[in-house]
DNA sequence: GTCTATACAAAGATAGAC
DNA sequence: GTCTATCTTTGTATAGAC
């Protein structure tokens, strides 16, 4: 029995959890509830508790599922062997771009990141592991590039990747604050310089 | 008249401003309640609607509140002649030296970036404002020192002011969420390292 | 699987006594 | 200036019909 026998093509989940995860990215957790969502994509509040009984569930699902679309993605580009390390680091950039092109949109676990105290356990945990992994990756892909004479960096790999993590998530914030399109692209360009060939 | 006749030596205005603030910090705008700040001082909702009609007030208090702090404390280090400007700078990562040992602790405006679109405009301007004059106070304080030859930086001074300010606010987000000190730390520790003498 | 109806608590806010 | 009492709306959640 296919998943497309339950459900329609595009799933009322699915459509659920991308309402929830568009609202947490603007608005934050503590400020959407089951009424926002269900409003927007024309249904009723009860049915959102069918497929989330708690408001927790819905949470932890949005960001298993983000955690899990970029674990994927950054698994397939570190196994790419037609790229240059300094092509993965391009390709890590990306998406911090497009979201550079939404005027109101952050990194799902950089918004998390403001409220995480009011945060349901487990969606704290699921952030705390989206920061370490995507540290983790930025260390190993900088340390290979380094070995290989690739490029050089201006300090040790597991610092630099910390300090281009941090830049990136708090430039998406500022981005978002001021209303300056323009600071990603800075932050970016700035960052590529310090990675020398 | 003086306020100390209609007031506490401590005012209860002032502690309800340090809880808000504290629990924002914490835990974001959105996620705090009257019902909150009452509990934690021994008090009753209805006092704090006494100071601050609405939860929007009581809001752009703290902001404004935080934000002149930081506005004060600037001004006084950019014209105080007996620091370098690389002095200067190492002031300005005091305070965030200072969260870095407060685990659970952001920039106020840090937190609020993360719920951006569910704040008062009111809120949202001050934010934005912070994050602009903060950008701007770096912004001239490495103008100058680069033009002193005090210090060469990597790239322009607006720019590199730009990376600053948003690695010091992502580090303390990551931080929090990671539970780990030593973030901080590193990225200050790399940011000196790229002002060079 | 989606709905209506409803329960229950929390949140924001006001009126008026003291 | 702080309290009690109260109101209204919203948020989370469940029961049960269709």
């Amino acid at each position: 029995m296919r998943k497309a026998d339950e459900e329609a093509v595009t799933g009322t989940k699915e459509k659920i959890l991308d309402s929830a995860q568009y609202l947490i990215q603007t608005r934050g957790y503590s400020a959407i509830s089951y009424a926002h969502i269900a409003e927007k994509l024309g249904i009723r509040k009860a049915s959102i508790h069918y497929y989330f009984p708690s408001k927790a569930d819905l949470g932890v699902a949005v960001v298993e599922r983000y955690t899990a679309m970029f674990e994927a993605a950054l698994a397939q580009v570190l196994e790419n062997e037609d790229l240059t390390n300094r092509q993965k680091i391009e390709a890590y950039f990306q998406p911090y771009r497009d979201y550079a092109d939404e005027p109101e949109m952050v990194c799902l676990c950089g918004a998390l990141a403001g409220e995480f105290s009011a945060l349901p356990e487990e969606m704290q945990a699921r952030t705390r592991q989206f920061f370490l992994s995507h540290q983790n990756w930025l260390k190993s892909v900088l340390t290979v590039g380094e070995e290989n004479r690739e490029f050089r960096l201006p300090g040790p790999p597991g610092k630099f990747a910390r300090m281009m993590f941090a830049m990136l998530q708090g430039a998406l914030l500022v981005k978002r604050s001021t209303g300056d399109i323009s600071q990603m692209d800075d932050v970016i360009e700035m960052l590529r310089g310090q990675i020398v060939s």
